[in-house]
DNA sequence: TTTTGAGTTGTTCGA
DNA sequence: GTCGAACAACTCAAA
């Protein structure tokens, strides 16, 4: 009997995996593929962060594989040439695989989908990447939706996402299995430096991990999620991004498995409807960045709004590398640059601090930021990442207002009131009093000796005055104010 | 077709 | 110290 292929791609699970449902469902010989792709043109190359992410992944999915009696073959190459070589070899009658929507991984579909036919084989796409297709959902008047609130409200009023299907108990091997590559000779680590040293105390990638993160999230951190998701000092996310990324889990069974425990709760009469909703919410955002980059193709590289074509950014490469390795001086800042370096993830809050300080105040453009994050998440996304570099610098689609400018000492001093997050991951700066921790160059020359501070010494002083900063912002951004209106009239 | 209400995440200033 | 208003106008989505 003749084999089926699952294609792997971002969906690194057994459970609630249409692709191999289907796959199983066929009652032929199913052989698992994951092929990584280096080659194609025209695609992000996955960065350093998620190359980490991948390797434990891949792993986990073949023990998980091995479990039910098949296997996990790797291979490399460009896809469309490795699926049609690999279709031939084993004489596959189909190809299973989860939809993925970013432009270059459709186009790949279709490429393969067009090759395949050729040899009389099918490419099938399954969904389950996303709560939704990010091309059905459509306003009344049948557009693509550009801002948030309606999409949520047009999402939300609509039947639930359909329930998860369980994993597959058996998998029936092939007679003969092809030959797999060797994961470790893919040298997924980063090398020179090696800086994913710390990831794995704070990381668990693969499917169990995934359940078990957030089972840990909605026992602890749903009911409060509305209020303590904005303090990078508490435990108060889910942390499930990189995991969703990777599809080790479905936003299907997040969605699902958040209702039920917070129905549970209501049942013990503690309401936890406002942390639900606000899940509930942040699952959407990520629908809605995958609906604009569908939409909009262009996202990760020209800004959503033509008139930031010609934003005067300024040409400051001391000041990005000052941001990227921490070294601002803005204690609040530089805590968070260090977290992702460190870990491979930034709390959310602190992300929109940062983000805000390198468009705002430093006036570099958000396409270098979006590259750093990039190289350095865990939980990289072309579409959330786009998206929300876009929303910071104020070209997105529903963007921030002009006038929204971060201050990172008043938003470090509201969402790390005790200085914690500051004091772990900006270690040179514990012992300052918190009254002068989030601006270090305010202190008085005394509470700086006292706590063993020498600024510019053992921590930097500031790169850029945050006031005067500010209204070189708003003035770049009044010119291009300016500009629509004279475009406009 | 026109109208209406509304829009993730903030800061500063002055009373 | 606290609080409300101002910071612009525009465009989207739906009635």
């Amino acid at each position: 009997m003749k084999p089926v292929v699952v294609w792997f791609r971002q969906d690194l699970r057994m459970t609630d995996q249409r692709a191999l449902a289907a796959a199983v469902e066929t009652g032929q010989p199913v052989i698992p593929l994951y092929i990584l792709d280096d080659v194609s043109p025209s695609h992000w190359r996955m960065g350093g962060a998620s190359r980490w992410w991948l390797d434990k992944s891949l792993a986990r999915l073949g023990h998980n594989l091995a479990e039910c009696g098949s296997r996990l073959i790797l291979r490399r190459g460009a896809a469309a040439d490795v699926l049609d070589q690999f279709v031939t070899e084993t004489s596959a009658s189909a190809v299973f695989t989860q939809a993925a929507f970013e432009p270059w991984a459709s186009a790949l579909e279709t490429d393969v989908h067009t090759r395949l036919l050729g040899r009389g084989v099918e490419l099938k796409r399954k969904t389950g990447a996303l709560l939704m297709r990010p091309d059905a959902m459509r306003t009344k008047t049948g557009g693509p939706f550009k801002v948030y609130t309606p999409f949520w409200r047009a999402l939300r009023s609509g039947a639930p996402p359909t329930s998860p299907l369980p994993a597959p108990t058996s998998i029936k091997a092939p007679a003969h299995w092809p030959a797999s590559e060797n994961r470790h000779a893919w040298k997924l680590h980063p090398a020179k430096p090696d800086w994913s040293k710390g990831f794995d105390d704070h990381w668990s990638p693969g499917e169990q991990g995934a359940r078990a993160r957030l089972d840990t999230f909605l026992e602890s951190a749903l009911r409060d999620y509305g209020a303590n998701r904005n303090r990078p000092d508490c435990p108060g996310t889910s942390k499930l991004s990189p995991h969703l990324h990777f599809g080790e889990i479905s936003p299907a069974a997040c969605w699902h498995a958040a209702e039920a425990e917070g129905q549970r709760l209501a049942a013990e009469g503690r309401n936890a409807d406002n942390g639900l909703e606000t899940f509930l919410k942040e699952l959407v955002w990520r629908e809605f960045s995958a609906h604009l980059l569908v939409h909009w193709p262009t996202l990760p590289e020209l800004p959503f709004k033509p008139e930031y074509a010609n934003f005067p950014w300024a040409d400051d490469a001391a000041g990005l590398r000052a941001w990227q390795r921490g070294l601002t001086g803005y204690p609040i800042v530089d805590a968070g640059m260090r977290e992702l370096w460190h870990t491979g993830w930034m709390h959310n809050r602190v992300r929109m601090i940062v983000a805000s300080f390198l468009v705002k105040d430093l006036l570099i453009p958000w396409q270098h930021g979006e590259a750093w994050f990039w190289d350095t998440l865990v939980d990289a996304d072309l579409a959330s990442n786009a998206a929300s570099w876009q929303w910071v610098a104020g070209c997105g689609a529903d963007a921030a207002p002009y006038f929204r400018i971060f201050n990172p000492s008043r938003q470090g001093a509201t969402f790390d009131p005790d200085g914690a997050y500051v004091r772990r991951w900006v270690p040179e700066l514990a012992k300052l009093p918190n009254q002068h921790l989030f601006e270090p160059w305010n202190a008085p020359s005394l509470v700086l000796s006292a706590s063993d501070v020498t600024l510019g010494v053992s921590y930097p002083l500031p790169v850029v005055d945050h006031a005067i900063a500010r209204k070189r912002a708003l003035d770049a951004l009044n010119e291009v104010t300016k500009r629509r209106q004279e475009s406009a009239s």
